[in-house]
DNA sequence: TATCTATGATAGTATTACTATTATTGTTTT
DNA sequence: AAAACAATAATAGTAATACTATCATAGATA
């Protein structure tokens, strides 16, 4: 699984892109870690460049401000999940089986094998649940949705659709299941760990069991299934 | 309805009850206009101490900072929505007819007649949908939830999870339910106007009615009947 | 060898997120 | 009516944030 990944997002996610470069993946593999140990409102690019011992002008030159570097690290999140989903269910016709795969694949993103030495995904997947929904929650969403900023994450949504389509071909709302699918994955992942009265799950440190469960009830039961 | 309307809330919330004074008072009212006019992130004490002719020092007075401006603002509207389903769902028995009430009004809380002059209730239904989220996605989380600032959310989801569990007592998953109900009601509005790839439902200007249908179905779905 | 490019080093600006002090105004208390 | 008190306004100041700009330098390329 090493060999040949290659994660392609929108050039207007970046100035520079950050991949290419040996400094880049270092902006890259920092700015997870230093995210999700401060959390995103204390981060900056000033404390990023102390920690990566680099210089912020460096750093503006691979993304314009924090927020586009989160809106990268977010997609480049959902293209992997993509890419997890694309090969966990490549010999799969049964679109249940399928489905059950899909939100295994989205509860345990952080457990499969890493893949690129400077992403660590398992702690990409903490600022996923706890940051990502910032991304969107802006001003800027309009304009930003227009350049196609978010298409990384529509396009998981509209593939799951598909697959909850072929389950059940007079479902109603198949995108808006699929993208409560990935969001009550974080919020109750969240909620487990940090506001326990919002679920009925139980999370402790990485055990996500109980979530993949739910999501699963709550899916086949939606289609009736 | 304009009468007798008492919401309290957790005094650590503020430093000075905002509820008390009339700049107080001012404070809400023009905090609730100007974040929904330039967004959370935008705004500031002193932008705010601009539009209503006031000083930084004198807000700093009510709130230690804008976080738990926001907080405080987002804890009333949870409280009004509770205050609002209480007497939505005074001399009703049937479970089933009190989750479609609840349904109802937490999508069309905005559009309940106004009962406190100083706060605007259909801006601050949108500071909701668009800003909610932050108030929880902290690193403060823990810290606060200990202090008891999420208590009037945390209170509505555990109303809400009862009917539920008075619906169907075998439901496995009544607070997850509950809480899924209120965060797909501002995702999907916000979806439908912002992102509407996202989802299946309609959002014209303040027509949710679509969204009301949508919330309906899962809900009763999921508890099967 | 010359050139080009990426990064580092440094400096500077406007704004943010506060804290502190003093003046003023309006309300209670005596 | 005078004195005391409380709330707010006015002002100033600081450290950090969010940038932008310039110049030097080291390494790769032509």
């Amino acid at each position: 699984m090493a060999v040949g990944i290659q994660i392609t997002l929108n050039e207007r996610l970046y100035v520079r892109d950050p991949q290419e470069t040996a400094l880049g993946k270092k902006i890259i593999k920092h700015s997870i870690l230093l995210i999700d140990e401060i959390g995103f409102e204390a981060f900056t690019f000033k404390k990023l460049a102390q920690t990566m011992e680099s210089t912020e002008a460096s750093v503006y030159r691979y993304f314009v401000n924090k927020h586009m570097l989160l809106l990268y690290l977010v997609s480049w999140f959902w293209e992997w999940v993509n890419y997890l989903i694309d090969i966990n269910t490549k010999n799969i016709t049964d679109p249940k089986q399928k489905l059950r795969i899909i939100i295994s694949t989205m509860v345990f993103a952080s457990k499969e094998n890493p893949s690129i030495e400077y992403v660590n995904e398992s702690v990409l997947h903490r600022i996923i649940i706890a940051e990502g929904a910032k991304t969107y929650h802006t001003k800027s969403v309009d304009n930003e949705n227009k350049e196609g900023l978010f298409r990384n994450y529509k396009d998981l949504v509209d593939k799951v659709s598909c697959v909850i389509v072929a389950i059940q071909p007079t479902f109603a709302f198949p995108r808006a299941l699929a993208s409560n699918l990935f969001e009550m994955a974080n919020n109750h992942i969240y909620f487990g760990k940090h506001l326990p009265k919002l679920t009925d799950v139980t999370v402790s440190g990485e055990d996500y069991d109980e979530v993949e469960q739910m999501l699963e009830y709550f899916a086949f039961t939606m289609l009736g299934v």
